[in-house]
Parts: structure tokens; sequence; C-alpha cells
DNA sequence: TAGGCCATCTGGTCCT
DNA sequence: AGGACCAGATGGCCTA
């Protein structure tokens, strides 16, 4: 039906992304999430010839697919031209046949931004406002920065507690975290790190099965915000019943926040256009709505 | 209404 | 040679 299941990528370095999210985009979420992207392929501007073979492949099937299969079609035949020596029609085939590739690199893109908007510790929801996609590259920038912290952090404490050196105490995670603010020395630290650690649930099984899981039905609405006492045990597990990193947030307990208590040292700063800062600010916002934090203390604080 | 974000088209370049 | 990747242009939609 679709042609674009025979454009397949050419390079390995290049993994087809259905297989990647193959389940996931059998559910309805990242169907949904795709096709309300504007499908602009019928042209105003269409050769007869090309208007005739989608009639006759519409007949049989979606026009979509139809519109798509002739314009292969035409584009194959083309094809062993020069593209000098082909007609008007045959370069308005390959023309199309090329948009369509493009089209679905840039869903497959998108797709991919879907995923990791859902493993991004925010809020999600029908009410919420998606994340724009340099937000989310952003967030999962920071994100990442946050967990090497506490990985690293936690290698520091798991050395002491075993009589291990004291190597480089304090020279990560030099915020308020740890024994300052957060009431004890591990609370204040994600959950999270693909890690597997003796004395931590394995986490790396639900952070890389999570991509390729099943995807859960449209998010529910925003879970309850959880605030400080209770969203900084390091060791918790995931709320009973929640699908971790799949489908809809689940808002773990353990999820680092955004906050800037939690954030990562202004090192990871990076430039940031002037305008670009309020939007990013107001995406910045619906982070905190999980910490409870109305207050924001900028968006340099987060990105 | 201006600005931001996004999808799409398009031509060029690079890679396999 | 074909396809992936990239960036610029364009137009639509949405929000402050």
């Amino acid at each position: 039906m679709d042609s674009d299941a025979s454009l397949g990528s050419s390079r390995a370095s290049s993994p087809e992304v259905d297989d990647i999210f193959l389940h996931s985009r059998k559910g309805g979420a990242f169907s949904a999430a795709v096709s309300s992207s504007t499908m602009s392929d019928s042209p105003a501007e269409l050769s007869a010839e090309l208007r005739n073979a989608m009639a006759m492949a519409a007949a049989a099937g979606d026009k979509l697919g139809a519109f798509k299969a002739a314009a292969a079609a035409a584009a194959a035949a083309a094809a062993k031209k020069d593209k000098k020596q082909m007609s008007e029609p045959e370069l308005q085939q390959l023309r199309l046949k090329i948009n369509s590739r493009e089209r679905k690199r840039m869903h497959d893109l998108n797709i991919a931004m879907d995923g990791l908007r859902e493993v991004m510790p925010y809020a999600h929801g029908p009410s919420v406002r998606k994340l724009s996609k340099i937000a989310t590259l952003l967030l999962a920038r920071n994100y990442i920065l946050m967990l090497t912290n506490s990985l690293e952090e936690m290698k520091r404490l798991v050395s002491e507690i075993y009589g291990g050196h004291h190597h480089h105490a304090a020279a990560y995670h030099p915020s308020a975290c740890g024994a300052m603010t957060h009431g004890s020395p591990l609370s204040g630290h994600p959950v999270g790190h693909p890690v597997h650690h003796p004395l931590l649930p394995s986490t790396a099984a639900t952070l890389t099965t999570g991509i390729s899981s099943v995807r859960a039905p449209p998010p529910p609405p925003p879970a309850p915000p959880t605030s400080h006492p209770t969203s900084h045990g390091l060791l918790k597990s995931p709320s009973p019943g929640s699908a971790p990193l799949g489908g809809a947030f689940p808002h773990w307990s353990g999820m680092p926040c955004p906050c800037s208590m939690c954030q990562v040292p202004s090192a990871a700063h990076h430039h940031v256009s002037g305008a670009s800062l309020s939007r990013l600010s107001a995406d910045t916002n619906v982070l905190l709505q999980d910490c409870e934090l109305k207050e924001v203390p900028g968006v340099e604080d987060i990105f």
C-alpha cells in the first residue's frame, strides 16, 4: 500500500525508524501525532497523466497510497533516463517521489522527537502544550547531564559506603542537592540512569525497552504533581501500574525535578537567542508544574 | 497583528 | 545512481 515502505534507508547508520518504533506506531498516539501534519500530496498543478494514474490507483486504495504508488512508478520509469531527457511529467513524478521521501524522513524525525518527549520529565497531557523541538532537545541535554551528575554522585556515595576513598568528593553536583537542602544525602537525586547498580533496581531495562515497547494510549491528564518532600526518594520504584517510560510519562516519584536546585552547573549553559527565551521560558513553566515551583528562576537555570 | 513553530517543497551535497 | 541529509524559502496555524 505505502510506497514509502520500499523507500527504506540505504545507510547502515540510519536505522529504520519503523524498526525502532514499530510497536509504538501501531498504536494511536504516534499515528495521530504524525498524521496531524498536513499532507499536501495533491498539488494543484498535477499533470493530467498523474491525475489519471492517481485516479486509477485511487479506485483500488487510499488516495495517499495511490498517489505515492503512481509517483513511484512514474519515477522509476523516468529514472532510467537522463534528467535532461525527462519530460515535464516525468520530472514532476521524480520531484513528487523525492518530496515523499523527504516527508517520510521528517515524519520519522518527528516520531523520534515524540519518543524523546515521552521520556522527558515534564507534565504530559492533553491540556499541556507539547514541548517545541528546540525545547525538547535542550531539556533532553540537560536531563542527560543531570543523570550523569547523579550517577557520579551515587558512585561517590557507594565508594563511601564501602570504605572507598573519597575521590572527587563534592566535585560533582555542587548545587544544593545532597545533604544541604534535600533532607538526606540521597534525596534529590533521580533514579533512572541506564547503568545497573547492585543497590538499585535495574532501570536499564525500562529505559531501553521503553523506547520500543508498546505505546500506551493517548496520555492521561497530567498526574498530580509531586511535591519535593515526597518526590525525591532516590530508591523509590515507579508507582505501581505505571508504564515505565512508555506511554504517558508516569511521573516517577524518583524523577529528577527541573528546579534550579537540581539543575546542572552553569557550565552547561548554552546559547539561546533572546528571542527564543520567552517561548522557552513558557515551556519551562510546564516543567516546573511537576515541582509545584511557581517561581521561574530564569530560563538559564533550566536550559 | 506580530512572532513562533511547524510542515512541506526544493535544490544542493554527501555517502553507500 | 539512488537515497539520505541539509538548509533556505514559503505558507499555515496558533498564541500573546
